[in-house]
DNA sequence: GTAATTGCAAAGGATTTGCTCTGGT
DNA sequence: ACCAGAGCAAATCCTTTGCAATTAC
Protein backbone atom coordinates (compact mmCIF):
# COMPACT_ATOMS: atom_id res chain seq x y z
CA UNK A 1 0.00 0.00 0.00
CA UNK A 2 2.00 2.53 -1.37
CA UNK A 3 0.97 6.46 -0.87
CA UNK A 4 2.32 8.36 -3.35
CA UNK A 5 0.21 11.76 -2.79
CA UNK A 6 1.00 13.42 0.09
CA UNK A 7 -0.72 12.41 4.04
CA UNK A 8 -3.59 14.00 4.42
CA UNK A 9 -3.31 16.06 7.17
CA UNK A 10 -6.08 15.67 10.49
CA UNK A 11 -8.68 17.58 8.79
CA UNK A 12 -11.16 17.95 11.44
CA UNK A 13 -13.46 20.64 9.47
CA UNK A 14 -14.34 21.28 5.58
CA UNK A 15 -14.82 24.58 4.39
CA UNK A 16 -19.54 25.39 4.45
CA UNK A 17 -19.40 22.10 6.85
CA UNK A 18 -18.73 22.24 10.00
CA UNK A 19 -16.84 20.09 12.78
CA UNK A 20 -18.55 17.42 11.91
CA UNK A 21 -17.78 16.68 8.07
CA UNK A 22 -20.05 13.42 6.80
CA UNK A 23 -23.39 13.97 5.59
CA UNK A 24 -25.22 11.27 6.95
CA UNK A 25 -28.91 11.45 7.70
CA UNK A 26 -28.74 11.73 11.35
CA UNK A 27 -26.83 15.04 10.90
CA UNK A 28 -29.33 16.53 8.65
CA UNK A 29 -32.47 15.41 10.55
CA UNK A 30 -31.11 17.70 13.35
CA UNK A 31 -30.17 20.68 11.25
CA UNK A 32 -33.49 20.38 9.82
CA UNK A 33 -35.38 20.20 12.63
CA UNK A 34 -33.55 23.35 13.77
CA UNK A 35 -34.20 25.03 10.55
CA UNK A 36 -38.53 24.65 11.07
CA UNK A 37 -38.18 24.91 14.82
CA UNK A 38 -38.44 28.70 15.40
CA UNK A 39 -37.52 28.81 18.97
CA UNK A 40 -35.27 27.67 21.54
CA UNK A 41 -35.47 24.13 22.43
CA UNK A 42 -33.75 21.84 24.07
CA UNK A 43 -31.80 18.92 23.09
CA UNK A 44 -34.36 16.48 24.43
CA UNK A 45 -37.04 18.55 22.88
CA UNK A 46 -35.20 18.46 19.43
CA UNK A 47 -34.93 14.93 20.00
CA UNK A 48 -38.89 14.00 20.81
CA UNK A 49 -39.54 16.44 17.84
CA UNK A 50 -37.52 13.91 15.64
CA UNK A 51 -39.06 10.96 16.90
CA UNK A 52 -42.07 12.32 16.44
CA UNK A 53 -41.46 13.33 13.11
CA UNK A 54 -40.15 9.16 12.55
CA UNK A 55 -36.76 10.11 12.44
CA UNK A 56 -34.62 7.94 13.93
CA UNK A 57 -31.60 9.69 15.63
CA UNK A 58 -30.32 8.91 18.65
CA UNK A 59 -30.18 11.32 21.71
CA UNK A 60 -26.22 11.05 21.86
CA UNK A 61 -25.81 11.96 18.68
CA UNK A 62 -28.57 15.06 18.48
CA UNK A 63 -26.37 16.34 21.39
CA UNK A 64 -23.77 15.88 19.19
CA UNK A 65 -24.80 17.61 16.52
CA UNK A 66 -26.24 20.75 18.22
CA UNK A 67 -22.63 21.27 19.91
CA UNK A 68 -20.96 21.07 16.71
CA UNK A 69 -23.59 23.18 15.10
CA UNK A 70 -23.35 25.60 18.29
CA UNK A 71 -19.67 25.40 17.85
CA UNK A 72 -19.71 26.19 14.24
CA UNK A 73 -21.64 29.26 14.70
CA UNK A 74 -24.86 28.53 13.06
CA UNK A 75 -26.65 27.53 16.23
CA UNK A 76 -27.31 29.34 19.36
CA UNK A 77 -27.25 28.21 22.95
CA UNK A 78 -28.30 29.44 26.10
CA UNK A 79 -28.96 27.98 29.56
CA UNK A 80 -32.66 28.19 31.04
CA UNK A 81 -33.81 29.32 34.36
CA UNK A 82 -33.24 25.54 35.16
CA UNK A 83 -30.08 25.14 34.14
CA UNK A 84 -30.98 23.42 31.26
CA UNK A 85 -29.57 24.21 27.40
CA UNK A 86 -31.63 25.33 24.64
CA UNK A 87 -30.84 26.03 20.84
CA UNK A 88 -31.80 27.68 18.16
CA UNK A 89 -30.76 28.58 14.75
CA UNK A 90 -29.07 31.63 14.59
CA UNK A 91 -30.23 34.53 12.27
CA UNK A 92 -27.51 36.64 12.38
CA UNK A 93 -23.91 36.02 12.71
CA UNK A 94 -23.47 38.82 15.48
CA UNK A 95 -23.24 38.37 18.61
CA UNK A 96 -26.48 39.40 20.49
CA UNK A 97 -28.82 38.46 23.65
CA UNK A 98 -31.85 36.95 24.50
CA UNK A 99 -35.03 38.08 25.17
CA UNK A 100 -37.09 34.29 26.21
CA UNK A 101 -40.60 33.51 26.84
CA UNK A 102 -39.96 30.95 29.69
CA UNK A 103 -42.69 28.86 28.76
CA UNK A 104 -42.66 28.30 25.37
CA UNK A 105 -39.74 29.26 24.40
CA UNK A 106 -40.30 32.26 21.83
CA UNK A 107 -37.30 34.54 21.89
CA UNK A 108 -36.73 37.88 20.14
CA UNK A 109 -32.63 38.74 19.48
CA UNK A 110 -31.39 42.13 21.17
CA UNK A 111 -28.91 43.98 20.28
CA UNK A 112 -27.16 45.44 22.44
CA UNK A 113 -23.35 46.96 21.81
CA UNK A 114 -23.74 49.05 24.63
CA UNK A 115 -24.08 46.38 26.97
CA UNK A 116 -21.33 44.45 25.33
CA UNK A 117 -18.63 47.85 25.50
CA UNK A 118 -20.37 47.60 29.34
CA UNK A 119 -18.98 44.53 29.75
CA UNK A 120 -15.45 44.89 28.24
CA UNK A 121 -15.35 48.15 30.56
CA UNK A 122 -16.22 46.82 33.76
CA UNK A 123 -13.31 43.72 33.20
CA UNK A 124 -10.93 45.98 32.23
CA UNK A 125 -11.29 48.52 35.03
CA UNK A 126 -10.50 45.31 37.38
CA UNK A 127 -7.79 43.78 35.33
CA UNK A 128 -9.93 41.12 34.35
CA UNK A 129 -9.25 39.23 31.29
CA UNK A 130 -10.27 36.54 28.77
CA UNK A 131 -13.50 37.88 29.61
CA UNK A 132 -17.12 36.42 28.34
CA UNK A 133 -20.28 37.12 29.67
CA UNK A 134 -24.22 36.04 29.77
CA UNK A 135 -27.18 38.12 29.51
CA UNK A 136 -30.37 36.70 29.40
CA UNK A 137 -33.80 38.16 29.99
CA UNK A 138 -36.53 35.63 30.70
CA UNK A 139 -40.34 36.07 30.95
CA UNK A 140 -44.22 35.66 29.61
CA UNK A 141 -44.38 36.30 26.27
CA UNK A 142 -47.65 38.08 25.68
CA UNK A 143 -49.71 35.11 24.39
CA UNK A 144 -48.11 32.61 26.97
CA UNK A 145 -49.24 35.37 29.10
CA UNK A 146 -52.76 35.26 28.05
CA UNK A 147 -52.93 31.53 28.50
CA UNK A 148 -51.35 31.34 32.23
CA UNK A 149 -51.30 33.60 34.47
CA UNK B 1 -56.73 16.51 73.89
CA UNK B 2 -58.38 19.78 73.99
CA UNK B 3 -56.80 23.08 72.92
CA UNK B 4 -58.01 26.20 74.56
CA UNK B 5 -55.13 28.35 72.93
CA UNK B 6 -55.72 29.63 69.67
CA UNK B 7 -54.29 27.30 66.97
CA UNK B 8 -50.78 29.29 65.66
CA UNK B 9 -50.56 30.26 62.02
CA UNK B 10 -48.65 27.92 59.74
CA UNK B 11 -45.73 30.11 60.41
CA UNK B 12 -42.66 29.92 57.75
CA UNK B 13 -40.71 32.40 59.07
CA UNK B 14 -39.19 34.03 61.83
CA UNK B 15 -38.47 37.57 62.02
CA UNK B 16 -34.65 38.06 61.57
CA UNK B 17 -33.83 34.75 60.73
CA UNK B 18 -35.45 33.21 57.98
CA UNK B 19 -36.76 30.41 55.69
CA UNK B 20 -35.92 27.80 58.34
CA UNK B 21 -36.71 28.52 61.77
CA UNK B 22 -34.48 26.24 64.18
CA UNK B 23 -30.87 27.16 65.56
CA UNK B 24 -28.93 24.16 64.66
CA UNK B 25 -25.59 23.09 65.04
CA UNK B 26 -25.61 22.29 60.94
CA UNK B 27 -27.90 25.78 60.17
CA UNK B 28 -25.13 27.57 62.35
CA UNK B 29 -22.10 25.66 60.47
CA UNK B 30 -22.86 26.81 56.83
CA UNK B 31 -23.69 30.36 57.78
CA UNK B 32 -20.73 30.32 59.83
CA UNK B 33 -18.35 29.07 56.43
CA UNK B 34 -20.22 31.49 53.91
CA UNK B 35 -19.25 34.22 56.16
CA UNK B 36 -15.81 33.33 55.86
CA UNK B 37 -15.41 32.34 52.59
CA UNK B 38 -14.91 35.56 50.90
CA UNK B 39 -16.13 33.93 47.00
CA UNK B 40 -18.43 32.23 45.25
CA UNK B 41 -18.20 28.25 45.97
CA UNK B 42 -20.41 26.02 44.86
CA UNK B 43 -22.52 23.59 47.40
CA UNK B 44 -20.47 20.78 47.10
CA UNK B 45 -17.53 22.87 47.17
CA UNK B 46 -19.15 24.28 50.63
CA UNK B 47 -19.96 20.71 51.53
CA UNK B 48 -16.31 19.70 51.30
CA UNK B 49 -15.12 22.92 53.25
CA UNK B 50 -17.29 21.77 55.92
CA UNK B 51 -15.81 18.40 56.38
CA UNK B 52 -12.40 19.78 56.43
CA UNK B 53 -13.14 21.96 59.54
CA UNK B 54 -14.39 19.09 60.89
CA UNK B 55 -18.30 19.73 60.96
CA UNK B 56 -20.08 16.91 60.02
CA UNK B 57 -22.82 18.03 58.06
CA UNK B 58 -24.49 15.94 55.37
CA UNK B 59 -24.59 17.41 51.75
CA UNK B 60 -28.48 17.02 51.12
CA UNK B 61 -28.88 19.82 54.48
CA UNK B 62 -26.06 21.70 53.03
CA UNK B 63 -27.82 22.39 50.05
CA UNK B 64 -31.07 23.08 52.00
CA UNK B 65 -29.45 25.72 53.62
CA UNK B 66 -27.97 27.75 50.65
CA UNK B 67 -31.65 27.25 49.15
CA UNK B 68 -33.35 29.17 52.03
CA UNK B 69 -30.55 31.59 52.72
CA UNK B 70 -30.30 32.42 48.96
CA UNK B 71 -34.31 33.04 49.27
CA UNK B 72 -34.04 34.94 51.93
CA UNK B 73 -31.90 37.10 50.40
CA UNK B 74 -28.66 36.83 52.52
CA UNK B 75 -26.88 34.88 49.85
CA UNK B 76 -26.18 35.50 46.24
CA UNK B 77 -26.61 32.50 43.53
CA UNK B 78 -25.30 32.70 39.96
CA UNK B 79 -24.99 29.73 38.13
CA UNK B 80 -21.08 29.08 36.26
CA UNK B 81 -20.24 28.40 32.57
CA UNK B 82 -20.48 24.38 33.49
CA UNK B 83 -24.70 25.25 35.15
CA UNK B 84 -23.15 24.25 38.59
CA UNK B 85 -24.63 26.80 41.18
CA UNK B 86 -22.43 28.84 42.90
CA UNK B 87 -23.07 31.12 46.38
CA UNK B 88 -21.28 33.48 47.97
CA UNK B 89 -22.87 35.81 51.12
CA UNK B 90 -24.64 39.08 49.71
CA UNK B 91 -22.61 42.26 50.92
CA UNK B 92 -25.27 44.83 49.97
CA UNK B 93 -28.81 44.38 49.61
CA UNK B 94 -29.45 45.92 46.51
CA UNK B 95 -29.86 43.70 43.05
CA UNK B 96 -26.24 43.90 41.66
CA UNK B 97 -24.51 41.16 39.10
CA UNK B 98 -20.83 39.90 39.01
CA UNK B 99 -17.84 39.95 37.38
CA UNK B 100 -16.58 36.57 38.90
CA UNK B 101 -12.92 34.90 38.11
CA UNK B 102 -13.68 31.73 36.25
CA UNK B 103 -10.89 29.92 38.15
CA UNK B 104 -10.81 31.02 41.66
CA UNK B 105 -14.55 32.56 42.24
CA UNK B 106 -12.94 35.37 42.99
CA UNK B 107 -16.03 38.33 42.41
CA UNK B 108 -16.35 42.01 42.15
CA UNK B 109 -19.93 43.35 42.48
CA UNK B 110 -21.34 45.37 39.69
CA UNK B 111 -23.88 47.84 40.17
CA UNK B 112 -25.85 47.90 36.96
CA UNK B 113 -28.65 50.23 37.21
CA UNK B 114 -28.79 51.24 33.59
CA UNK B 115 -28.67 47.04 32.54
CA UNK B 116 -31.44 46.96 34.44
CA UNK B 117 -33.57 49.67 32.86
CA UNK B 118 -32.51 48.58 29.26
CA UNK B 119 -33.91 44.79 30.25
CA UNK B 120 -37.39 46.13 31.52
CA UNK B 121 -37.54 48.49 28.95
CA UNK B 122 -36.72 45.24 25.99
CA UNK B 123 -39.18 43.20 27.74
CA UNK B 124 -41.34 46.02 28.04
CA UNK B 125 -41.20 46.40 24.00
CA UNK B 126 -41.83 42.60 23.24
CA UNK B 127 -44.86 42.61 25.63
CA UNK B 128 -42.87 40.36 28.22
CA UNK B 129 -44.04 40.51 31.43
CA UNK B 130 -42.67 38.26 34.78
CA UNK B 131 -39.20 39.85 33.57
CA UNK B 132 -36.10 37.85 35.21
CA UNK B 133 -32.60 38.55 33.58
CA UNK B 134 -29.55 36.80 34.34
CA UNK B 135 -25.98 38.96 33.69
CA UNK B 136 -22.94 37.19 34.85
CA UNK B 137 -19.27 37.96 33.46
CA UNK B 138 -17.17 35.81 33.76
CA UNK B 139 -13.24 35.89 33.42
CA UNK B 140 -9.54 35.40 34.97
CA UNK B 141 -8.57 37.53 37.51
CA UNK B 142 -5.07 39.10 37.28
CA UNK B 143 -3.83 36.69 39.80
CA UNK B 144 -5.07 33.39 38.37
CA UNK B 145 -4.09 35.04 34.70
CA UNK B 146 -0.92 35.50 36.13
CA UNK B 147 -0.64 31.77 37.54
CA UNK B 148 -2.08 29.88 34.94
CA UNK B 149 -1.86 30.81 31.19
C1' DG C 1 -11.40 -0.11 2.77
C1' DT C 2 -11.24 2.81 6.54
C1' DA C 3 -12.18 6.30 9.50
C1' DA C 4 -16.09 9.18 10.90
C1' DT C 5 -20.66 8.46 12.97
C1' DT C 6 -24.24 6.10 15.30
C1' DG C 7 -26.68 4.04 18.99
C1' DC C 8 -27.21 2.15 23.03
C1' DA C 9 -26.39 1.55 27.59
C1' DA C 10 -23.61 2.82 31.25
C1' DA C 11 -21.35 6.41 33.59
C1' DG C 12 -21.19 11.14 35.44
C1' DG C 13 -22.28 14.99 38.10
C1' DA C 14 -25.38 18.25 40.25
C1' DT C 15 -29.44 18.50 42.79
C1' DT C 16 -33.68 16.73 44.94
C1' DT C 17 -36.52 13.68 47.54
C1' DG C 18 -38.42 9.97 50.67
C1' DC C 19 -38.36 8.63 55.00
C1' DT C 20 -36.83 7.62 59.53
C1' DC C 21 -34.45 9.50 63.30
C1' DT C 22 -32.90 13.41 66.16
C1' DG C 23 -32.88 17.46 68.70
C1' DG C 24 -34.79 22.44 69.35
C1' DT C 25 -38.06 24.76 71.90
C1' DA D 1 -44.19 16.16 73.47
C1' DC D 2 -44.05 17.93 68.73
C1' DC D 3 -42.54 18.87 64.64
C1' DA D 4 -38.78 21.32 62.01
C1' DG D 5 -34.68 19.81 60.52
C1' DA D 6 -30.81 16.25 59.60
C1' DG D 7 -28.94 12.30 57.43
C1' DC D 8 -28.32 9.21 53.88
C1' DA D 9 -29.43 6.57 50.26
C1' DA D 10 -32.17 6.34 46.33
C1' DA D 11 -34.11 8.76 42.70
C1' DT D 12 -34.05 12.54 39.09
C1' DC D 13 -32.34 15.03 35.22
C1' DC D 14 -29.40 16.60 31.91
C1' DT D 15 -25.37 15.45 29.55
C1' DT D 16 -21.25 12.78 28.32
C1' DT D 17 -18.71 8.60 27.17
C1' DG D 18 -17.21 3.82 25.88
C1' DC D 19 -17.40 0.83 22.35
C1' DA D 20 -19.05 -2.28 18.94
C1' DA D 21 -21.71 -1.90 14.73
C1' DT D 22 -22.63 1.17 10.68
C1' DT D 23 -22.00 3.84 6.78
C1' DA D 24 -20.29 7.83 4.01
C1' DC D 25 -16.92 8.71 0.74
Amino acid sequence: MTMSESPRPPQRTVPGRGTRVRATRQAEAVSQALAELPEFRSAQEIHAELRRRGERVGLATVYRHLQALHQDGGVDALRDERGEVLYRRCDTGAHHHHLTCRSCGRSVEVEAAAIERWAEQVAAEHGFTEIDHTVEIFGLCPDCARRNG
